[in-house]
DNA sequence: CTGAAAGCGCTTACAG
DNA sequence: CTGAAAGCGCTTACAG
């Protein structure tokens, strides 16, 4: 008892703690209602064999005792949690917001609930992330992967998970996974530069380890080599280079003799860090690059010019994956599969400006 | 037995559905080395009072059986599930994925997993996602609520539940809740405005039935009232109008004598609706507005002019809100705290522009 | 330092 | 249409 408290404070508290403690229980409405346990359980899952009477009884002692069902017991028992685990980078990323949304929506019509984590693209916290969920036996795990293997979870699978990776393929681990064409989405993008008479392109990529920023850099190379064009090795830019960096190499890139007239961003980070430092240098020490961004962003047909974009789709991404994912909770059993979405361009300005 | 399987798929597929079922457990932990129930537990809960050469046994049965503890029986034993839940309108909208973020960072921090739901605004859907996560036991629940009547609550924070509502406040309910200064952020934006030598303002709100939006306007009224400046209701236009609608609507309030030289849009879809129609209508039949808007968002700096916006704080509404809901789970008894969070003005441009 | 027994709150399998 | 018994896989409380 905590100093200073009176005799009505102690009651409280204890009333307090019981409610935390113990709730009603299926037994307690059973012995509420004079029916055996078994009849409350029927009542509670609409069970459809109970007399009416019965189920009005046992109805009232549900509601009198604030009785809500357990399902932490529920799941002991049955071996079924009804949840699902979305593991990424970062969910306050439009691109995974967008993407977690429409893994909820597919969840929801299963009856299932989600749960979401947030990695960072730091491997331990993925495999941190994973194994919390395995524990809590969620009915499958989906996942885009920042590790770089996954033998880690080659046991959960064994015990029957199934998993679904999304946007980057799983490593050392057989399982579904959905991507984006990254290579012909790159590869149609610098098309289109080229096509608008470009030879002199840059490319911006995100660090190269990352499995869709080597995949979108090989698209870009051999979009080159089709069209007979040689690749400068200068022109490539990979990492994740802060603001002074960044507006260090568009210096360089866009100055000389040797500037190319055009810019390809491979994610949607990088295109609006681009065109961050391209508005601030108004007064600028070199000529408005052409440029085409992978991803595509909400504004991006307001600022001016409206920026050309190679659209992937993330929504399709979580869509698919989870329809997958409960295509194998239903049954499905084949080899694991690889399924690749599409992207699209859209053409809004920055794309077409010429050389 | 499907068509077409062959003795080899039959067994392969028992196996599956075998290990589906029946993962290994303490108890067969125990069996296989030599010990009992209690000291696997102690093992598994990294219990110091354990002899190192055991400690050492029961890890290689553990990694030879691929156990992993199953949370649910945990859960059902201690009455804890280390897990809350997050229930919002949509996650893929920013304000909202950015407010997730910052719970998911807070429930890390305690050793909690994450639930998301997204309701669309409407209030049987918070109503079914909440009582499905009070059924799971969460330890606590988030709340950003869509109902007008939070009632059916009751018997769960009864029970012990500890729940905090964001960014609107419950109904007929007693609980935590973290808000934003709607009224003052609204004021301080139509101060803003007139201060530039606007007297004539108009003003787009969401539905007003949503508490933020009557807040906001609220805080229209009161700037222009304390300023002495008369407000034309025919300059109010509450509601989420479609895109022809609102470009009939924006003819309306911005050509004639007496049109409006400036506009206020009550939240972040508004500001980027109208940025939009304006977009549209180069050869516009109207002057373009000063223009202010409720909530930042990307990318209003690179539009041009660059938005003037009354920024609110999303993660900080997510943040502190998870932080009060762990201060319960801590043992917090105190009446229902309300905390409100400050906005900021952001001049980017927009809201600069002369009358 | 280690273990045997009970029990968390449900569902399952079976009986009548 | 209704019920008694067993058990899901852990942790708790207690004993030695």
């Amino acid at each position: 008892m905590l100093v200073g408290m009176v005799p009505g404070d102690r009651r409280a508290e204890a009333e307090r703690v019981s409610a935390r403690s113990r709730r009603a229980t299926m037994n307690d409405v059973a012995a509420h209602a004079g029916v055996s346990l078994k009849t409350v359980s029927r009542v509670v899952n609409g069970d459809a064999a109970v007399i009416e009477d019965t189920r009005a009884k046992v109805q009232r002692s549900i509601v009198e005792l604030g009785f809500r069902r357990n399902d932490s017991a529920r799941q002991l028992r049955t071996g079924r949690t009804s949840g699902i685990g979305l593991i990424l980078e970062d969910v306050a990323d439009p691109f995974y917001s967008t993407l977690t949304r429409a893994v909820e929506q597919v969840a929801a019509a299963n009856g299932c609930l989600l749960f979401t984590g947030s990695c960072d693209d730091d491997p331990g916290q993925e495999q941190k992330l994973a194994l919390a969920l395995c524990a809590r036996r969620v009915d499958g795990l989906l996942i885009v992967p920042a590790a770089a293997d996954h033998t880690y979870l080659a046991p959960e699978l064994a015990a029957g998970l199934p998993a679904v990776f999304i946007d980057r393929p799983p490593v050392n681990l057989a399982a579904d996974v959905v991507l984006t064409d990254n290579v012909g989405g790159a590869r149609s993008g610098i098309a289109h530069l080229i096509k608008g008479g470009h030879r002199r392109i840059g490319y911006l990529g995100d660090t190269p380890s990352i499995f869709t920023a080597a995949q979108r850099l090989e698209g870009y190379r051999s979009a080159m080599a089709e069209h007979g064009l040689p690749v400068d090795e200068e022109w490539i830019l990979m990492g994740r280079p802060d603001e002074a960096q960044l507006r260090a190499e568009l210096v360089r890139l866009l100055t000389g003799p040797d500037r190319v007239t055009a810019l390809f961003t491979g994610n949607n980070r990088l295109t609006v860090a681009v065109l961050r430092e391209l508005a601030r240098t108004t007064e600028a020490p070199f000529a408005r690059p052409a440029l085409v961004g992978f991803d595509d962003f909400e504004l991006a047909d307001l600022v001016v010019p409206g920026i050309t974009v190679v659209a992937q789709d993330p929504a399709g991404l979580g869509r698919v994956a989870a329809e997958l994912l409960f295509d194998r909770l239903a049954g499905l059993t084949a080899p694991p599969r690889r399924l690749t979405l599409p992207t699209s361009i859209i053409a809004r300005g920055s794309g077409e400006q010429a050389p």
